[in-house]
Parts: structure tokens; C-alpha cells; sequence
DNA sequence: CACATTCTTGCAAGCGCTTGCAAGGACATT
DNA sequence: AATGTCCTTGCAAGCGCTTGCAAGAATGTG
């Protein structure tokens, strides 16, 4: 190798690795060698020596999806200006082969992990903690003791949201849940009983309809609720893409929005902002997300032993052009 | 390690990697003894004896951007299908990265590398060449002897494109290019310039503007070209997110499209179909040359040296509701 | 039954780099 | 001038696995 410049491998190792205790006039000389002969440390070989590979493993179910894609931009930037690579694994929705791939992973071929939206964690956790392997979930709902967690304020933001269509004047608001399997879904749920319950609201059961987060549910879901004896005038979707759907159904239906319905989505996916759309929302900070669980897994990295925490972040209510009083309101309403 | 199961190293590794000449007995009892003990085998150290890291490593320059995120959705899912990891580096548009991620990763990081938009290739070309390694260009329509290329028909497609604004009775026909370093949009100028000369038209150079592929330039572009004393009465933008602009601009000039202009993107990004754009546009399989791209490179995994091959993959014009006939077209035309 | 073949399996030499240890040299201190 | 310190650098032992080689076991052949 660079020994050329007249050294030991250990000397080009320290210089490479940029060691203190290196004579500057040898330093000089292995770089020079190394440039002239256009050295590349073999990385392989490096993290089997060193036991670390200098790259993060990312584990998501998808790429495309806007909600995954978001995040994944946010954790892309974040590893890039750590000086990380990352490696990205997705599972395609496949739950088995969540573990398989942590197992993988963290078996050298990663120094930390991070897993977007875990579906398979009992599988693995218990492995990952005894060894104190560094790894953060991010919007992960469920109870998870001892784990990093970085996610949403799926309650509070739902809850901020439905309060402000009861401020509007509407008081039968229809509700459209995620997916059952998916811990911010009950979160989300509860922020809008919360919201209910704050104001006196009873609750009423036909109003909530079960969706997956997904457009065509929304729609179905939507459908549903619009042909109810006494429909809401509002309708909360616990996604964008329902609130699509929603969107969809009231067209079809002939009820225009906001000024037949006012639909409210949760994410603010980038769809969301389109001049067609114009969806009111909960925005989700999703590429914050992956920004801070990075940071996170670094510190853990740095002090892989250190108590675990859980990060929430704010939501943030965007108001557009699918929400208003419902009709009849402002006439009802003394002023 | 598993030698718990009575045997040596050696054979568990040949357990592990599937050899022939194991027998039937001990296979059955290293694998047991590999499942109790949780054995995962160790990625790295792996790689290093055997020179192979089953993964393969994807450059390109961001991940959120719509033309690249499609290409790299295809290419997650052909490696995952082919039983390899993928390693995502994003360059950040930074061209001195480039160079320095290929030497990183072609040195034992990866088996083989797939390059999106190469923008440095130069300098790192040679290198890859000489040494046989395996990779793959994507949508570099640059001349690139020796190197194996997927990319779409850009000429062929523009000139489809604008065969197509001719056959509705266009004749004047602006064109906004894209950026000027990527070779994809010198090849789809010479298109325009293709359909004009085989149509009979004579090119007038105050048609043609230069842009940047973004909508922001589109916008700018179009203005100068609908304040031309003699205006087109078309429009094509070498890319939808710059056909947007298009419409931003047409919309804020007052000219209706389709009536007062057509309007014809290239690449059909999603968004180009939602129904508030529903733009017309020649689509481009970035999905699909993500997956060729894939394919191709295990290919040359499995033999190294054969010859290069360029991949031109057919694009497909999609009409929407942004092109029509010129006005007044209709009633000059006799029938 | 002796010998040739074919299976199985262990041995040990790496893969290319990191790193603890110790030795040699330079420099400072008394 | 002798001794103590601190710098530098090389040595060599790995990191955990793969794999060519060869030996021993099992099977076949005449």
C-alpha cells in the first residue's frame, strides 16, 4: 500500500484516522503518497476492525409513500451532515422481515438504527436492549419502555384541530380513523374525544367510522357518513390521503366544501398545499422527525447507555380552503 | 460460536452459505444450533473474506425530488427482489461528493453501483473502468463510451411531443429547454428541432428559452414568450415541473389553456395527473428504468466484462386536458 | 480384501485495517 | 552527564468469516 511514503501500515492507519501523535513531517508524506496513488481506505475491511461502519441503517416500510419519503428526506439530510451513510432497508410492508433485517443490521453492518413506524418491534426490541444497541423509532404510538422515540403530538394536534372546527360552530363532527394497528391512530382518536369531552360535546358513535389512512377508505368512509340521517357538517380524516377521499365523496355527493362540509386532514403531505386541494390540516413535522431521531441516534452512539427519551413534537394547525362555519352559523349565532 | 453444535468454524460457514458436500445430518444440527443461540452472521467480517457485501449502492443527487424518488422507488424494489441491500447516498447536488462517495463505496462497500444523473463523471470513470467494476448510469445521455447506460428516449419522445402539438395545427410552437449541463435536454431540443424540420417549419430562435427544468424559470420563460409581439400558440416545457410554471403564467397573463394555449410538459410526475393540473406531458418510465437499471447491474455482477450496453427505454405521450388545436384552427381548416 | 473414488470436515491462511504495547529517539530536568 | 518524559513509530495480534488444501471416513470396484 501507501507504504511507499516509507512507513508502517500502522503510520498510514493513524493518518488516515487522524491521530494525534503523528510527526507533521510524516503526515505530510503518507498524504502525499496516498493522493499520488489514489488510496481509498478499504471500508469493509476498516469496520470489522474498528467495529464501527460509520453508516446508519434506515428500516421503513416504503419509500414512496409521501408520509415515509418526508421522513426519510429529513433523516437523508441529517446522516449526510453528520458524515454518516445510510443504508435503507424496506421492508415492503412484509412484517417478517422487520426482525430479519434489525438482526442483519445491527450485526455490523450498521452502527445504529432507525425504524419508521415499527410494526414487528416485540420481535426484536428485547435483543436490540440487552446488547444496548443505539436505535430510535420514529412514530412509533405504542407503549415501548426503554426505547428512543420520536414522534408526533398525534392527540394534542387532533385535539387542536377539532377544537377549532367547534370553535367554528360546528358541533356533529364526523371522524375517520387510521389504521387500527398503528399506535398514533388511537392517539388520534382520543385528541378528538378530548376535544368533544372539553366541550360538552356527547359523543356520538355514528359519527366515527373506521378508515386505514388511506384514500379510498376515505372516501368509502366519507360516503357513509354523508348518507346519515342527521350528517355532520364537518368531517375530520386522521390522514391527507383520507381527507382526499373525503374531499372526493362530498363532490360526488353534490355537498360543496367547505361550505356544505368542512374537511379537516391530518399530516399536511405536500399534496396538501396544492392550489387544487387547499386541505386544512394538522401539519406533522415529519421531516423534523427524521432530522431529531438522527441527532438522537448520534448522542446514542456517542453514549449508547444513557436513559431513554421520548420525543414529541408539535403538530401545527394549517388553515386553508376546507374549512369555515358551517352554514347558517354566523345568522344563528348573537352578535 | 456455533460450534456448539460439534463442529467447526468452517462448516458452519458452508452451512451458512448453502455448499454442496455438507452432510444432510450436520446441516440439520448446525441449523438447529444456529437458531437457539439467535446466530446472526456478522455482515461485515463477511464481506471482507469473501469480497462480496450483497448490497448495492445508489448515487443521486437528492431523494425528494419527484424525478428521483420514482427512479429510486424502482430500484429499491428490483434489489430487494434481488436479495440485496441498498445503500442510499445523496450527493446534495454537491459534484465534488460524487467522486468521493464512488471511491468510498467502490471499495468494498458495495458490489456494484448504480449512478443517477451522474453530473462528475469524469473523474472517477477511468478509474471504475480500469478496474472492472460493475455499475450502471442512469438517465446520462452524455457519450459515456464503455458504460453501461439506462435512459429514456428523451429526442425520440420530444419529437413525438411536438409531432403532436404540429398534427393539432400548431405551427407556432415555443420551448423551454432544461438545464444546460444535463444531456437529457440537449437531446430533447434536438427533438423539437427534429419534428419542426420534419414538418416543414422553419425554427424561429425567439421560440426557444432557456430553462432550468424548475417551475420558477417556467414561469419566467413563459412570460417572455406570451409577450412576444407574435406569440405561440404552444408551449412545451422540457419538464412538468416547469410546464407548471407554464400554467402559472398563463393563468396570471390571462390566456386560457387550453384554449388560448396548449401546453406540453415531459416526464409525468405524479403530479402532473392529479385533476386540478391534469397536464399533458410524454412520460417517462423512471420507475421502470430504476428496475432495468437494477437488472442490468446484476448482470454484470454475475460477468463483469461484457460488453457495455446502452438502454433507451420508449417514452409514452399522455394527453390530458392542456393541449388542444390552436383557435380558430377548426373553422380555417376546411372538412 | 486391497485399492480407487467420492464425501465430509477441519486446518490454517488470509481479507485490509485498527490498536495496545513497547521500544527507540528527542528533549527537558537536575 | 544521567535520568525521566513525552513523541513517534513499528510490531503483531486480532476483527469474524471464507475457502483452498488435505486428511480421514465412507463407499464403490475388480
Amino acid at each position: 500500500m501507501a507504504r511507499s511514503a516509507g512507513v508502517s501500515y500502522s503510520t498510514v492507519s493513524r493518518v488516515v484516522n487522524d491521530y494525534a501523535h503523528v510527526n507533521e513531517g510524516t503526515r505530510e508524506r503518507v498524504q502525499a503518497a496516498m493522493r499520488e496513488l489514489g488510496y481509498v481506505a478499504h471500508v469493509t475491511a476498516r469496520a470489522l476492525a474498528s467495529g464501527r461502519t460509520q453508516a446508519i441503517g434506515l428500516l421503513a416500510q416504503e419509500i414512496d409513500n409521501p408520509f415515509f419519503s418526508v421522513v426519510i428526506k429529513g433523516v437523508d439530510q441529517a446522516v449526510s451532515m453528520a458524515d454518516y451513510d445510510l443504508l435503507l432497508c424496506t421492508t415492503h410492508s412484509r412484517r417478517e422481515k422487520e426482525a430479519e433485517y434489525v438482526a442483519r443490521l445491527s450485526h455490523g453492518m450498521v452502527d445504529g438504527l432507525l425504524i419508521v413506524l415499527p410494526a414487528g418491534l416485540p420481535e426484536y426490541v428485547a435483543q436490540l436492549r440487552a446488547e444496548d444497541y443505539p436505535f430510535v423509532l420514529i412514530d412509533h404510538d405504542s407503549d415501548a419502555p426503554g426505547c428512543n422515540v420520536v414522534n408526533a403530538a398525534n392527540r394534542d394536534g387532533t385535539r387542536e384541530g377539532i377544537a377549532y372546527l367547534i370553535g367554528l360552530g360546528h358541533r356533529r363532527i364526523g371522524f375517520i380513523t387510521g389504521r387500527q394497528d398503528v399506535g398514533a391512530a388511537h392517539e388520534r382518536f382520543s385528541g378528538y374525544r378530548d376535544a368533544l369531552a372539553e366541550a360538552g360535546i356527547r359523543a356520538d358513535e355514528s359519527l366515527v367510522v373506521e378508515g386505514d389512512f388511506l384514500e379510498a377508505r376515505g372516501y368509502e368512509a366519507a360516503r357513509e357518513l354523508l348518507l346519515l340521517p342527521h350528517p355532520p357538517t364537518a368531517i375530520f380524516a386522521s390522514s391527507d390521503a383520507a381527507a382526499f377521499g373525503v374531499l372526493g365523496a362530498a363532490r360526488d355527493a353534490g355537498s360543496q366544501v367547505p361550505r356544505d362540509l368542512s374537511v379537516l386532514g391530518f399530516d399536511d403531505i405536500i399534496e396538501a398545499s396544492y392550489p387544487g386541494a387547499a386541505l386544512s390540516t394538522v401539519r406533522q413535522p415529519l421531516r423534523e422527525m427524521g432530522r431529531v431521531a438522527v441527532q438522537r441516534l448520534m448522542s446514542l452512539l456517542a453514549e449508547p447507555t444513557q436513559p431513554a427519551a421520548r420525543l414529541v413534537m408539535d403538530t401545527e394547525l394549517v388553515i386553508r380552503q376546507t374549512t369555515a362555519p358551517p352554514t347558517g352559523w354566523a345568522a344563528r349565532r348573537p352578535r
